[in-house]
DNA sequence: CTATCGTACTACGCCTGTCGTAGTATTAAT
DNA sequence: ATTAATACTACGACAGGCGTAGTACGATAG
């Protein structure tokens, strides 16, 4: 059964993650679930390194976390929301993979 | 200026190599030079990480090296032939690489 | 009323591919 | 005589991903 490489995927943990939070703020377990849905089960982020990623991104300046004040649902949330710095970082990563998609493709076979 | 992060390459020097064994066996300096400019020149493996696939594609099975007999050119080269393992190997990559690229574009700007 | 499941994380440390730096040796060109 | 191109090897740092483990709360099931 073939899978996605965490060799692959590396470095584009952070660009997934990023344009989640285009929309809206967002945590932990939802962006998993989304990233989960819309890879249609495809992708199944582990729990550290989505943790991983929003420090390493924060640290960055791409993402910046705020508290759940409302708690209506009486769970403690983090929550991130994505930066202007963030954004361009985001659009910075799609032009790469732009780029990285036609090299890496010309070493793939039927071209 | 947008370049190929090693972040997005890692994992896939390895099958950029064995593509260009599938055809005939082949040596570092010239396999470097093929890279280059068959992705004009839009990426230029690293020596290092270059000569550490080789080592590691050997202990894996995926080629097999052998020295230059003839040396005509007057140079000692290493040549590298890719195995049935290492075909098998490439063709894997191949698939993955396309659940890859698929599972990533979701997650990129104009789908 | 007790246990399990889902939610929402944190901590710690290993693994592996990439890459920077440096060095060696031969041949060809200037 | 020196530089450039060829053809490597050695060593160690770095960083992202991941395995393992643990905490804590609420809801649901038996």
């Amino acid at each position: 059964m073939i899978s996605i490489s965490s060799d692959v995927i590396r470095g584009y943990n952070d660009t997934m993650i990023l344009y989640l939070l285009l929309e809206k703020p967002s945590y932990g377990y939802e962006i998993s679930k989304q990233i989960k849905s819309l890879s249609e089960e495809k992708y199944v982020i582990k729990e550290t390194t989505l943790y991983s990623a929003f420090t390493r991104m924060e640290k960055n300046g791409y993402v910046e976390s705020f508290s759940d004040e409302d708690m209506s649902n009486g769970k403690k949330r983090t929550y991130y929301r994505i930066t202007e710095a963030g954004r361009a970082y985001y659009q910075e990563k799609c032009a790469e993979w732009n780029l990285t998609k036609e090299v890496v493709e010309k070493f793939i076979e039927g071209n």
